[in-house]
DNA sequence: GTCTGCTTAGCCGGTAGGGA
DNA sequence: TCCCTACCGGCTAAGCAGAC
């Protein structure tokens, strides 16, 4: 084993280091999964992981707490302040160096990492469990086949602003980066907060957004709210409808340029793969729909039009007869998406003005709506028997959303 | 000889279950 | 309710084998 910067170091316990340096700790079992690249980790793997792990303890540059939150156990490994010094040199990380904290790129050889001070560093032991699945959302990211995702922690993708002359500040939980430099804001959701709460959050969100915009800064792509597997089994629908509610209340026009999402673990891979295959997949729709409209709806022309604030994505189409035009609203949606609410809601708003559009002397002949989905179909709750207070022309609008609405899956 | 992956044995703390 | 026992998961320690 080669003596590095006095420490008896080896390519594997290295690596590790690394890994505890980018992610702010993580459980044995986590690191052991980074490392050997699997969900599946043999008993022998996690064992080798501990004894690398030990090995470092002993030299002092890694310590640990013991985990007493649900769902996970064991301990939460993270550096010492020896470990993250060391770890900076191992870096090449120079004294007051920023960054914008891409953990990808920085292992791709781009200095994305800043000198941090060690209580920035160090993850937060009094909510353990939030931080543990964060990690778990990490892991899965990075054990995606064939895509690679890159992704920055709490401590990067903050950021400061100015509201009314105060500052104020948002505090993703992470950031990711798809193609096309779309942003998405990380929250890892356990349930905990309040209707309230969940405004306030959007609130400050709509705020930083206002500022984004007055300075010219791009808006990310949407908020994801990452929870547990556990939630998925138990109340996902009604969380989703509190979350959304609150979105849909708080957000104005944002909602139309910023989209909401919402995942349990087990599904990060395949909502990558969507949002990533999104533009793919409308043109999809598009050609699809024009096609059958026309040979089966004995429709001798069909107009598509884009979404305002995204061209890559359908907004409605119109289809015409020799003496008529229906109108149909289109979304390719995930399964808890928000931007089949706020899409709808704008759609109805302009519906008059696409009307007025039409030339004489076709007549209206109605409107329906068409969702498409990929894996589970998209979930649309029921606000008339909930106490949201939503505003009421909100309200009337989603009734509307579900009658002539059809959906259909499609193969990712 | 060094490094790495792996095997095996055993300690420790927590907990479920049964009996008094 | 208390105590005992068995069991389990997390973790540690020592050592072996193969590749370099």
């Amino acid at each position: 084993m080669a003596k590095i910067l006095g420490y008896q170091l080896s390519e594997t316990s290295i690596k590790l280091l690394k890994f505890l340096f980018y992610y702010r700790g993580m459980t044995a079992l986590q690191l052991a999964k980074m490392y050997f690249k699997s969900h599946n980790i043999t008993g022998v793997q996690k064992s080798s992981a501990h004894n690398y792990l030990r090995k470092l303890k002993d030299q002092k540059l890694v310590t640990s707490k013991k985990i007493e939150a649900d769902n996970y156990a064991g301990s939460l490994y993270y550096l010492t302040q020896a470990g993250l010094e060391l770890v900076k040199s191992l870096l090449n990380i120079e004294d007051g160096q920023t960054g914008t904290g891409y953990i990808l790129a920085n292992e791709d050889k781009e200095d994305t990492q800043a000198d941090l001070e060690y209580v920035i560093y160090k993850p937060p032991t009094e909510q353990i469990h939030h931080h543990l699945i964060l990690i778990d959302f990490f892991v899965r990211l990075r054990l995606m086949s064939n895509q690679q995702v890159d992704h920055r922690l709490s401590m990067y993708a903050s950021k400061a602003y100015e509201y009314n002359g105060k500052e104020a500040k948002i505090r993703p939980d992470a950031e990711v980066v798809l193609p096309y430099d779309r942003h998405y804001y990380i929250e890892v959701d356990r349930a905990t907060e309040s209707h309230s709460q969940l405004i306030q959050k959007f609130e400050n969100y709509r705020h930083y957004f206002e500022y984004a915009e007055e300075i010219n800064e791009k808006l990310p792509a949407a908020i994801v709210f990452v929870t547990d597997e556990k939630q998925q089994q138990y109340g996902m629908n009604r969380r989703w409808a509190n979350v959304l509610a609150a979105y849909l209340k708080t957000m104005g026009d944002y909602a139309l340029k910023v989209n909401l999402f919402m995942l349990p673990l087990n599904k990060v891979d395949h909502f990558i793969r969507f949002e990533t295959y999104r533009p793919q997949l409308n043109r999809k729709v598009q050609t699809l729909l024009e096609k059958t409209l026309i040979q089966k709806g004995n429709y001798k022309d069909v107009q598509t039009f884009k979404q305002p604030t995204d061209y890559s994505s359908i907004d409605y189409m119109i289809a015409f007869t020799q003496t008529q035009y229906h109108i149909y609203f289109i979304r390719v949606a995930y399964e808890y998406d928000a931007s089949i609410f706020s899409g709808f809601y704008h759609f109805i708003n302009n519906l008059g003005d696409i009307h007025r559009k039409q030339q004489t002397p076709y007549k209206p002949s109605g409107v329906s709506q068409a969702i498409f989905y990929t894996d589970e179909r998209p979930f649309l709750p029921d606000y008339m028997r909930k106490n949201y207070d939503l505003p009421p022309e909100l309200l009337s609008h989603l009734e509307l959303l579900s009658q002539h609405l059809s959906m259909y899956k499609l193969p990712l």
